[in-house]
DNA sequence: TCCTTTTTGTACTTGACTGTACAAAACAAT
DNA sequence: ATTGTTTTGTACAGTCAAGTACAAAAAGGA
């Protein structure tokens, strides 16, 4: 019913992500974002509302093509510290992959955005958390079921690979060698005991 | 010779980097530099030249007071593991203490300009390789000191400080708790084995 | 006092961006 | 084919920002 609209919603959604991911929040402008997707301010207004709502719809589907996505997947019984490093890997190699070094589109996004924008800081702090909690809740699996002793601290351990990875979705905008993240993820998860070895001459693909 | 500016550079080249800190670069117009100073935009070009000039000034000035200056500071002989404590230290507790939730201005500047600005985005890329240089030549010391053993991986360990504080600086943005960030720190630094106890009861000033 | 130098304020031109309003166009259902 | 619904393009009115030009103002030095 009503006239269809010109465009493939999905698709558009995709395209702006990727001009968020490499300008910034501020910098994609209704303008800007529209001239991108061919359409109209106009339409653009009438289909997605306002620059925040698109925003939000835009990081949804970011978190799920994002490299740690494994993380918010898992579920037990599972090896975690395979998990990890398979997802610090995973993050690395995508991170070395982009020729623009764009980072991620969430961290930069908080590091824009959190403290900043009434609407849009909440929703970047509260993923963030999430993600803390998520790494804990899977820290405990493993606690749950011995891979890690008992007395583990989970909350802590949480903390520190999500700053790790965090770290690296930053560095890797100067740091662009691959191998050189690698070795900065590798180090720090085998020093916090989260590193799987054996993985070597195993397909992760 | 010639009439005095009617400013203190120094205090004007302050209030910017305030500014800059709070709102990023590209939200900081030539306009909103001008009326925070309380001068013209005509005032502004003749006393600074172009906004990218006054950025170099103010991330010059920004470093010297940030709380990792410590590391630039040092000269041998010095104790590392000491030093890196109470650098870490004092970075979470600047983090926790800024009521804005800014993190630190040059990781904001690397997430929002690195591989997007021309002229700026090198130069924050030099300062952080630069970072992880001098961590590693400190981390060198100690080896020579005989205070790390000799097969320390002093470049893999840089990568791991540089990108713990990188974590941190932004992470700080969504975990305001100092106690949070301080369990972060010391729990990878302590993994690292670059954590230095027997701190606790002393007054670090 | 006069001259030189530098800063300062005003003005102008130009371009970008926003949000809305309104009519035309396109389609689906009846 | 008519009706109803939604999208689309154009237009408008308003704000903000950039960079330059030029004259006025304010000093210091001779």
């Amino acid at each position: 019913m009503g006239r269809p609209s010109a465009f493939d919603r999905e698709q558009a959604v995709d395209d702006v992500m990727h001009m968020i991911w490499r300008d910034g929040y501020e910098a994609s402008s209704v303008k800007a974002l529209s001239e991108k997707l061919g359409i109209t301010r106009s339409s653009f207004y009438n289909a997605f509302g306002t620059r925040e709502a698109l925003f939000k719809e835009v990081l949804e589907q970011y978190c799920k093509q994002s490299p740690d996505f494994a993380l918010a997947l898992a579920t037990p019984p599972i090896d975690v510290k395979m998990l990890l490093t398979l997802v610090f890997r995973e993050a690395c190699a995508a991170r070395a992959a982009d020729p623009e070094g764009r980072g991620c589109l969430a961290i930069n996004s908080v590091a824009e955005l959190c403290n900043q924008d009434e609407e849009l800081g909440p929703v970047l702090e509260s993923l963030v958390l999430g993600s803390i909690n998520q790494i804990q809740t899977v820290l405990n699996w493993g606690v749950a079921s011995k891979e890690f002793p008992r007395d583990l601290d989970t909350h802590a351990l949480a903390l520190c690979l999500q700053n790790l990875l965090i770290g690296l979705n930053v560095m890797c905008k100067v740091v662009k060698d691959e191998a050189e993240l690698l070795l900065t993820a590798e180090t720090t998860l085998k020093a916090l005991g989260m590193y799987e070895y054996g993985l070597d001459e195993v397909d992760e693909d």
